[in-house]
DNA sequence: TGAATTCTAACCCTTACGTCA
DNA sequence: GCTGACGTAAGGGTTAGAATT
């Protein structure tokens, strides 16, 4: 029964797919669990598409425009936090170039990596940090991280810079290196925390897509397996109904049986004179069909006729958000 | 022209700080 | 005031594609 054994498989594929969706949040680079939204993207795209290919197809997904427009017109002329002081700004770049933590950088230790990367593409960046602010609603002062002592002290981006980044995520879930630093001049910020930011803000979409992508799985799990009970069922069925019509394998083989919905007897539309006397003919169904009762059910017999069971596309049980 | 190397940007996991109940 | 949970900025490592040699 290979039927049976399609909807078995369907509902341990589902299942497999399922304890990998579960373990989403243990992934990591050296292996290859496939979150939720990995799946999906299986499901969409061929298997041998490329990381990167997933990467474009997020965006895909999402439908935002290519990354390499110009911001946004609304980011134009909003000037959202004030400049700090020239002392800290003065104080902020020194420090920077003593290698310890400025106010608003938040680095401890600056890695090489970091230091790469200042010294390359953010030749700006020291700049940017001597004049990016802790933002404007939460300019305590009594931080007292002025002097850049041993922990990284957290900047709080303030509402007005919040809204901004929102609302160019919307736009673009990635920036290229040019809206990027834009967007830092915009809001008075280095590059790289309007990086990190875009960052988290991708992780925290995609930790709620993986969230979505579960319970929608589940839900295809519940669908399947029901439908999985529902062909086991069916199989029984019509094992049931050829062993039975094995039955009739010994007698003279009517072509059709003939139910008629009015008196619910079943005839034989056959030439053969043995018909059981208890069974009405098929003239004497066609006499009850002239009383406008023409709803003959024919039943076949020959069970050696494969039963076409109509494999069903997968329907989504409900629809996506 | 193809291989090796370097650069760059994105991703991921993790850490640590700030806030709040 | 202390504490644990939670949100989030940021650090560091990895990877893949592009650029360069």
């Amino acid at each position: 029964m290979g039927d049976k054994d399609d909807a078995l498989s369907l509902d341990l594929d589902l299942s497999l797919s399922l304890g990998c969706a579960q373990n989403a949040n243990n992934n990591n680079n050296n292996n290859n669990n496939q979150t939720p939204l990995k799946v999906m993207n299986l499901m969409h795209n061929p298997p041998n598409q490329s990381l990167q290919n997933q990467r474009l197809s997020f965006n895909t997904l999402f439908h935002f425009p290519d990354r390499t427009s110009e911001p946004p017109s609304f980011l134009r002329g909003i000037a959202v936090n004030a400049a700090p002081p020239p002392s800290l700004a003065v104080a902020s770049a020194g420090d920077d170039e003593n290698g310890v933590s400025s106010p608003n950088s938040t680095v401890s230790s600056v890695s090489g990596k970091r230091l790469e990367r200042e010294a390359n593409g953010d030749d700006t960046d020291a700049a940017e940090r001597a004049s990016c602010t802790r933002g404007g609603s939460d300019d305590d002062g009594g931080d007292g991280d002025g002097d850049g002592e041993n922990s990284k002290k957290k900047l709080r981006l303030s509402k007005e810079q919040a809204l901004v980044l929102e609302d160019t995520f919307k736009e673009h879930n990635t920036l290229n290196p040019k809206q990027k630093q834009a967007l830092a001049n915009q809001l008075n910020l280095r590059p790289r925390q309007v990086e990190v930011w875009f960052q988290n803000r991708r992780a925290r979409t995609k930790l709620k897509q993986t969230e979505v992508d579960c319970e929608y799985l589940k839900r295809c799990c519940e669908h399947l397996s029901e439908e999985n009970r529902r062909l086991q069922k069916e199989v029984q069925e019509l094992r049931t109904l050829k062993l039975s019509s094995h039955l009739y394998m010994h007698m003279n083989p009517p072509t059709t049986l003939t139910m008629c919905p009015s008196c619910q007897r079943v005839g034989v539309s056959s030439t053969s004179s043995s018909s059981p006397a208890t069974m009405p003919s098929a003239p004497a169904l066609a006499n009850c069909n002239r009383l406008g009762l023409n709803i003959q059910r024919p039943v076949p017999i020959n069970h050696w006729v494969p039963m076409q069971i109509q494999h069903r596309p997968f329907d989504i049980p409900t629809s996506r958000p």
